[in-house]
DNA sequence: TCAGTGAATATTTTATTGATTATTCATAAT
DNA sequence: ATTATGAATAATCAATAAAATATTCACTGA
């Protein structure tokens, strides 16, 4: 059960998302807000320290999500940490990259974010990072992977697809260009990874195809 | 020799780096360029299209010298692909990084350019992965590397360190940080390139000293 | 004819001002 | 005591005017 304050918490949050998704958050005052909330702009105040944290709580919750979603795919039952890896990497790509088009004014909201919260930027990346790092594991656990130190391997595997992570930030490439590119990518990271032994018979990565149950969000 | 005019250009460029990289790009006014080279500003008209076309010439030379410097660790004699690709992973991180630290305001000349010249842009990568491809061939023809498809691979190699060459564009990270995870970085890509047959005897990458002879820069 | 000028014009930047908006807080209602 | 208000204040933004600058071009001198 949700307490009262909490409840309203929820109320200025969504209030915010429908108005920050729709307008943009410059063009969001605090008093639209309140008077969606049907309150006066001094008492949002007691539920969010300024408008900005607004915005940080629910890029807070975004990045959260995105890390369930991720979690989702290490719950799946899988034939190979290479599958594991390939899949989050490609439904992470793909997630963003289809949010920032069908919700543009995201962009702009994860930049205001990261502008006056650099700490919430370093956090996601741990975040993100950790998923990696678990697949990793695994993989070397079951012999499927050959690491030196997870760490340092965990590292390299989550700078060397940071471009598919923030794509929109870098390129105007299209989807389709992104996902024959991470493919090349991910082919030679899961052969740096992989048993030497078992390297014969590693066929390039090729393009998953977009999970059906993707519709459930 | 260099022809009259060719001696004008190269003034105006002269002044118009002096005063680019002192006092940025927007400040530096065309009267100034021409009060520099004594002569009257409608004159500079006659050498460049406009103001953003010196900035652009300016980009390119460095962007061509970047390459040259590039090449100059390609004709170097080389115990392995491996160590050239780990020469020229590293020097240019080294040398933008330095560049960046030095002349800050080269960052904002690029940007500018970019920005009014995409061009600019796609024509810089594409030269670097020539350089990358180079590469990779010359590995794969004495069999020190295994590439099913060349193009695939640079391409991977490329976007696996693009971090590592806009660097100061996305992280703070101090140079000694980028080091350390650029070499873990390339253990792996070189790991996923050699030939399984010598995998097993293939150590981390190490950071490797910064060559004396940058020093004549 | 050609390199060059500098005033004229078009464009961009900067400064100023007047809103608008974020945030605070004294006060009121519950 | 707690929740909420809304006017007061501080900070930011938008619109405009003013100034500076980029670019053009009719003209000059060699």
């Amino acid at each position: 059960m949700m307490s009262e304050p909490e409840k309203i918490r929820e109320k200025i949050i969504d209030a915010a998302v429908e108005r920050f998704l729709h307008y943009g958050y410059p063009k969001t005052t605090i008093a639209e807000l309140a008077s969606d909330c049907a309150m006066s702009p001094g008492n949002i105040y007691r539920f969010f320290k300024g408008k900005i944290d607004i915005a940080a709580e629910i890029a807070r919750r975004e990045a959260l999500q995105a890390v369930e979603r991720m979690e989702a795919v290490l719950e799946c039952p899988y034939r190979s940490s290479r599958q594991r890896l390939e899949e989050v990497a490609f439904a992470d790509m793909r997630h963003t990259f289809h949010l920032l088009e069908n919700e543009p004014r995201v962009l702009e909201l994860a930049q205001v974010v990261v502008q006056e919260r650099p700490q919430f930027q370093i956090e996601s990346l741990r975040r993100e990072r950790r998923i990696f790092q678990r697949i990793l594991r695994d993989g070397a656990q079951t012999g499927e992977f050959v690491l030196d130190n997870i760490t340092h391997a965990t590292i390299a595997v989550h700078s060397a697809t940071l471009k598919y992570r923030y794509t929109q930030l870098f390129t105007n490439q299209t989807l389709e260009e992104l996902e024959r590119e991470l493919c090349f990518v991910l082919t030679l990271l899961v052969r740096g990874l992989t048993n030497p032994a078992d390297q014969e018979a590693l066929p390039p990565t090729e393009v998953p195809p977009e999970a059906t149950l993707e519709q459930a969000v």
